[in-house]
DNA sequence: CTTCCATTTCTATATGTGGCGAAATATACA
DNA sequence: TGTATATTTCGCCACATATAGAAATGGAAG
């Protein structure tokens, strides 16, 4: 029971659910992340371990980056249903489409660029 | 995004599971869901309150009864199937067992008598 | 019409959660 | 080694939410 309400609690957050969606494109780093929820990087960095926790990301280090991906769970039988049925349904929003577009320029930035230009808000 | 917003956060508690849980058996008044959740009357009406407003139950007056149902929204394709994989990883658990259990139990009672019995604690 | 009673609404409270900024951590690079 | 920087952890605040009890609501029954 305490894994389902993780998992339910985790996705019962937008902006948790926004970053499952941005990582169904792939992996992403965190500021990249941090860019699309336009979020603080210590908000995002929790939301983050939240999914985690519930299972729902996996993530990589990679030297100072840390990638997020959608969890191997996303492959299970029933939960990779469960969440497509999800986005589905989500992917119709008004807030989906911008982000996806927005997405798309922030990936085809260079990342320490994108990263400098995020955590130095004057 | 509001309506799956409103649908995953009546979702993320474990009250609320349990009470759809119960609901799959067939309809229910809300003085057997008071003796299964074994919580104040005001706080069960107020979970079932999310739960319609999240279209996930329905209600029918009957009398002084307010039976409670799973709404139709289970029968559409989406939905439906996502909530029936949610239970079939939520019948597992010993929780669930034991509210099976006790609802047999409910059902079994004269509903008069149970409700006497719930609303008058000493 | 009055009383009874199942349910809901209102009020109060305690706990949980999302948010940020500052400090800590960890890694690359000079 | 020391500095820069991406991410996390910590401390805090504002707000949301689960809960119970009291009062209100609306049918039933007399």
């Amino acid at each position: 029971m305490r894994d389902i309400m993780d998992m339910l609690k985790a996705l019962a957050d937008e902006n948790r659910l926004r970053a499952l969606g941005a990582l169904r494109g792939g992996e992403l780093c965190v500021c990249q992340l941090i860019a699309l929820l336009d979020l603080a990087p210590s908000t995002v960095s929790k939301h983050l371990t939240i999914l985690r926790a519930a299972r729902l990301v996996e993530s990589r280090k990679e030297g100072r980056w840390m990638h997020y991906r959608l969890s191997k769970v996303f492959r299970t039988p029933s939960t990779d249903k469960l969440l497509a049925l999800l986005f589905k349904d989500m992917e119709k929003t008004a807030r989906s489409v911008e982000d996806r577009k927005n997405l798309k320029r922030i990936c085809g930035e260079n990342m320490e660029t994108l990263c400098r230009r995020i955590l130095c808000k004057p």
